[in-house]
DNA sequence: CTTGCACCTCTAGTCGCTAGAGGATGTAGG
DNA sequence: CCTACATCCTCTAGCGACTAGAGGTGCAAG
């Protein structure tokens, strides 16, 4: 017969007010009951929920995958095959992600050693930037694709 | 004397027709002078900048960035600091983005190792997600922070 | 002369939130 | 009981960097 408020269930999973909300309008976390001050009131399951989606984030997995994850875990008999799948795709995308960044890191590394700190007439920086045969690695292909976690 | 369409310099500069578009709109790119009939038509100056500009997005430069980058190397004169200072600045990103991938990694990868690919409720990548105690490494404090670059 | 592609502008959508306006509710102290 | 004040409510708009689509015009080849 506790009622979590919202900022409860922010400060006890971690996740922001206004993000709580946006997650119950996309139909993440169902619509709590209200109190009579119309004021959504949670039980400690969503807090679990939410807990499970913070973390979930934090590993950079898509709402969508989130989604999928969160029915599986809804219904524990089921095969954990997709789980399984959803992790091992998200686990790849991660390698690559990395390998790039660490071809980025050998360029902007050259780009900056070889400033030579003058003018911007002999500035490596701008130069290698202008001029992509100056890449001391090709990567092409690079495309935006979304998700961060810094 | 060669009209060069907005096509044209899609193909040449790899960047996508709607996105030169794009770019002319947020002041990246100069307008260009029009045909008769109200085409664009680009000039070689103008390849070249679509291509720094396309090459520093691949480096994960953010769109302001790349505005300053950009004004540097109108003037060539200028000491070169702040290109210098932006490259660094991105490099640590970038180092820092690394770190951050390696240690999602690693916890995948248990995640993943540890399913015994029965149902749900044996399932560590469901159970992991739920209990963050069970994280092979702590991420906390690991916020979304845009920038890509797959 | 017609076909068909490339071009034009404009608006709206993507993702995962975040910020702010403007108002209602809940709680603690006087 | 009244007053602050924090917290809650809904709603809309904004972020970055594009992308997609509608609805229309230009142009070159057959």
């Amino acid at each position: 017969m506790k009622k979590i408020t919202i900022g409860d269930a922010s400060r006890q999973s971690g996740v922001k007010v206004p993000t709580i909300r946006y997650y119950e309008g996309i139909g993440l976390l169902a619509a709590p009951s209200r109190s009579e001050g119309n004021q959504r009131s949670y039980e400690p399951a969503d807090i679990s929920r939410l807990v499970f989606i913070r973390h979930a984030r934090e590993l950079g997995f898509e709402v969508e995958a989130i989604r999928t994850l969160l029915t599986l875990q809804d219904d524990p008999h089921q095969s954990c095959a997709s789980a399984d799948a959803i992790a091992k795709a998200r686990l790849i995308e991660v390698e690559q992600r990395i390998r790039s960044l660490m071809a980025l890191k050998v360029e902007l590394e050259a780009m900056v050693e070889g400033c030579g700190h003058g003018r911007v007439d002999q500035c490596r920086v701008i130069e290698v930037l202008a001029d992509h045969g100056q890449c001391a690695h090709p990567h092409h292909g690079l495309q935006a694709s979304s998700l961060s976690v810094s």
